[in-house]
DNA sequence: AAAAATATTCTCTGGATTGCAAATAAAATC
DNA sequence: GATTTTATTTGCAATCCAGAGAATATTTTT
């Protein structure tokens, strides 16, 4: 018993991941926190964002590296992320499910409901 | 220190809110259940149907009654649910979200990476 | 008719995992 | 040393989930 896997990609990681692809070389933690913040309308601390992109990395979707420094102000080396083979079907899969539940149900039609 | 409120609906929520908003009155448990395995492609057990079911109605985005038994064999009442107004504003929010980071990235381009 | 078996559904339990904010550490330049 | 940028750690609440258990209805058996 106990047995707690979850199904599918959590929304958090849905997010992160997704911001990881669209920010490509520059995919590092303050990038995408930025990038989240926009796209949700919602604030990330860092605890919001390190902690999907470690076990998205545990799981294999991920990879990372430490960039080298840079001769700048603060400039010290980042982690940078990049989406794994696998990383990519899981967003593929759950694009799939997500498109399936939706199906036929457009924003309109919820809004009418109200 | 440790506050947790999750930001978005889970994917779970969503899943169960949608499942209950297409099924209209005949949306209890077991159907509810059997349409998730259906829309998802895993198995779903009691445990995972009913807890976010318990969750999202303790946080007013689904109302429940019970329904009068039926004259048939194992015919107890059932616990029958229906999104609220916040419920549905909750679903137009997390769609509107998806749709935001999901914006010009069709399932080819990601199959195309691969 | 009473008891047992069967069917359908709801409820509870408990541990692993995840979510998240805030504190702390590290490394670079000014 | 002060400041800036970024990474890492900590700690607890919330969530995920399977399986066990309880409730209630009919059907079958004795």
């Amino acid at each position: 018993m106990g047995k707690t896997k979850m199904k599918f990609l959590s929304r958090p990681e849905e997010l992160v991941l997704l911001a990881v692809w669209r920010l490509k070389e520059n995919a590092y933690c303050v990038p995408i926190k930025k990038q989240l913040v926009q796209s949700t309308g919602h604030d990330w601390s860092f605890g919001a964002v390190y902690d999907p992109l470690d076990r998205l990395e545990k799981k294999g979707f991920l990879e990372s590296y430490l960039s080298d420094p840079t001769a700048k102000r603060g400039g010290k080396r980042k982690r940078i992320y990049r989406l794994t083979p696998n990383g990519i079907l899981a967003l593929i899969e759950i694009k799939k499910i997500t498109d399936e539940i939706w199906d036929g149900i457009p924003l309109k039609t919820l809004k009418d409901e109200l």
